[in-house]
DNA sequence: GCAGAGCGGAACGATCCGTTCCACTGTTAG
DNA sequence: CTAACAGTGGAACGGATCGTTCCGCTCTGC
């Protein structure tokens, strides 16, 4: 098609950055669904050979580090967005919405410990948690999120939004949505609510998750 | 030690009828943990070698299944015990505690899949989902449950606390009770509450679950 | 004392999977 | 026009894993 240089390449050079894309989307599908999924899975997907793969990413390794630090971002992207929210409430589960229907937990926690994470994921990660510890404390401070709920307790929800699963995708969103529905409103404050029970979770207490596996 | 028949056995006929007892739990244990675990695995947290195991049974697939109908039956079991209660919702949050304490719901569903059902199974697990409707019945007629849930948020509610999980058992327990104490706020009936949304879990919608995987 | 039930664990064969390697193809610089 | 080569598909390789079998040993029950 076109020449040199300029927006749109033609011919091989426009294949392959197409495929770059491609390659990351069929990815992220592949080990969303199954997270210790083959690599040949995910060239198949792409409908691109397992070079194509390894002429962008060292290793599997290396393509999982990759895919798990997307989400961590995008995490923090929206913890950020949601701030800006006027609204304490609206923030909180607006957030919590966005990130169920991005399906971010499965792509951080779920990759989490099949690779050596990175001291910037490391930071980032702290990141995620201030973030999400303001949204918490906003919202509790609203009056409208039970006083007994932590900043932990969004790890439990998020889980079980995810745990959520069907083989068509939309559905599961939608399913998802339900879950999430119903632990808001089990979140919420009510006059007169049973606290909840147990030590409530800690700080760290999740971190084994990010530690080397198997 | 003792003679021929009787209570007791002594020496290896007893070790034997032990034996049964400690692989048992020890698959228990190590499944629930990893529904694709080696065999080996489970001969190992026996303490016992790889012979002691298929002298018992047929092959990996005829101890899953078993492990999974012990779950169901348990489940039913539980149900029934559930259904004497006379107070309707302590039936039905007594119920939900007792299956989320026991991880009945990792034994049955996460196991499912990994082998071929037989028609007992079939059965009992048809059976559990009569009983379920009927706990959600009596609840929802209570007026203590809110009147747009469905039996099948039962599933949704028992995998979002299996999906809780952490290295300590102890704590893994006392996690999912405060998982189950939300989902069971969030499931009551108040006044003025926004309906939960979307198509509510519809029946057979999970049955793919029961069906062959790999 | 002996037949054999019960057992431990090495060995085997079948997959499965990450990675490497090579032949091929269309593009592009000169 | 053509020589180099970036980009690619996919076969092949080596290592790991796992279910199952098998053999030799022990200790019991008669």
């Amino acid at each position: 098609m076109s020449s040199t240089s300029g927006k749109t390449l033609g011919g091989r050079r426009a294949q392959a950055a197409r495929n770059d894309e491609v390659i990351l989307e069929a990815a992220r599908a592949v080990f969303l669904d199954d997270p210790k999924a083959p690599i040949a899975a995910v060239a198949d997907r792409a409908g691109v050979g397992i070079s194509a793969l390894y002429r962008r990413y060292a290793g599997k390794e290396d393509l999982l580090r990759q895919l798990c630090h997307d989400g961590l971002r995008r995490y923090v992207a929206e913890a950020e967005t949601a701030l800006a929210e006027p609204d304490d409430w609206a923030a909180f589960t607006g957030f919590l919405g966005r990130i169920v229907d991005a399906d971010v937990h499965s792509l951080t926690v779920h990759l989490a410990g099949t690779f050596t994470p990175t001291e910037e994921m490391g930071r980032d990660a702290v990141r995620a948690g201030e973030l999400a510890s303001a949204l918490v404390d906003r919202a509790r401070a609203s009056g409208r999120l039970r006083p007994d709920a932590v900043v932990q307790d969004l790890g439990l929800l998020l889980e079980a939004c995810a745990a959520v699963r069907v083989p068509d995708p939309e559905r599961t969103r939608q399913l998802r949505r339900r879950q999430l529905a119903v632990l808001l409103a089990g979140l919420s404050a009510v006059p007169d609510a049973d606290p909840l029970p147990g030590p409530p979770p800690a700080a760290g207490e999740f971190d084994w998750r990010w530690r080397r596996r198997e």
